[in-house]
DNA sequence: GCATTCAGATTACAAGTGTAATCGATAGCG
DNA sequence: CGCTATCGATTACACTTGTAATCTGAATGC
């Protein structure tokens, strides 16, 4: 299936050390590596090598793009956040619940995973769809 | 958090090809290795000893429990499907979604991964939780 | 009884990941 | 004009994962 929901064909798989630098830069771009540094290397306990390897692996899986800015590289994304977790989203749908999202619904619900808030925007959101 | 959620302590995290055989399990155990092939060879592509290394690792992680058969073992699934599910869910709605599940339901809704049944079904999943 | 077969156990081995250290060039500082 | 601080690039290295092959011991067929 080649469908424009394979909207971030050509990539490879981003894997989760790899996320939290997609995420940063999701959020601001370009960014240069020690600014990404800056941003989360202290909450995940990393030094600058570390993200600039995986700054790095990113720009190898065609998930990032470089600009030269003296003589460092400024990062940005090639990837679309919500492409990526489009893909995500559907992997686990599939691999869990057989392609079908509401059974994930029900486990949510069932585990408690669901807020208020959250039901009632789920509500909203469906009589939206339902015009 | 150690809450009554956190229902599958304990358990290393269980990988993509060790799922296919859990779920094997879960539809159906006590089997043997040759049974739980019988079932995903064929659509996976695998040979015997390749189950077999997939079921002794699950044991170590403690995913499984063997009850020796003969000179063979069945596997008997340790942590329930539902647990798996539970924090597989919860680790991507964690990861993408900062914990909120209306987000993660939006997200399914706009990329059209949301069928006609989905919905009613969701609908009626949130009328009863109105109760 | 002895060879064949079939179980699990042990070993293999490349790719991907997490997490860096080191190297080689260069741009500024003094 | 040379030294140092900094870049990115290259290399490292252990652990996990996918995917087996081989080994070893016991059961079974003859």
């Amino acid at each position: 299936m080649t469908s424009k929901s394979d909207s971030n064909s050509g990539v490879e798989r981003i894997s989760d050390a790899e996320h939290a630098v997609m995420e940063v830069l999701w959020s601001d771009s370009p960014l240069s590596a020690a600014d990404v540094c800056d941003v989360v290397c202290k909450e995940r306990g990393w030094s600058i090598p570390t993200v600039k390897t995986l700054l790095s692996r990113l720009v190898t899986k065609g998930a990032l793009d470089t600009t030269p800015d003296g003589r460092r590289y400024l990062y940005t994304p090639l990837i679309e956040r919500s492409a990526y977790v489009g893909t995500e989203s559907k992997r686990l749908v599939e691999r869990l619940f057989g392609g079908r999202a509401a059974p994930l619904f029900a486990h949510l619900a069932e585990s408690e995973a669901l807020s208020a808030d959250d039901i009632a925007e789920i509500e909203r959101l469906l009589q939206e769809m339902k015009k």
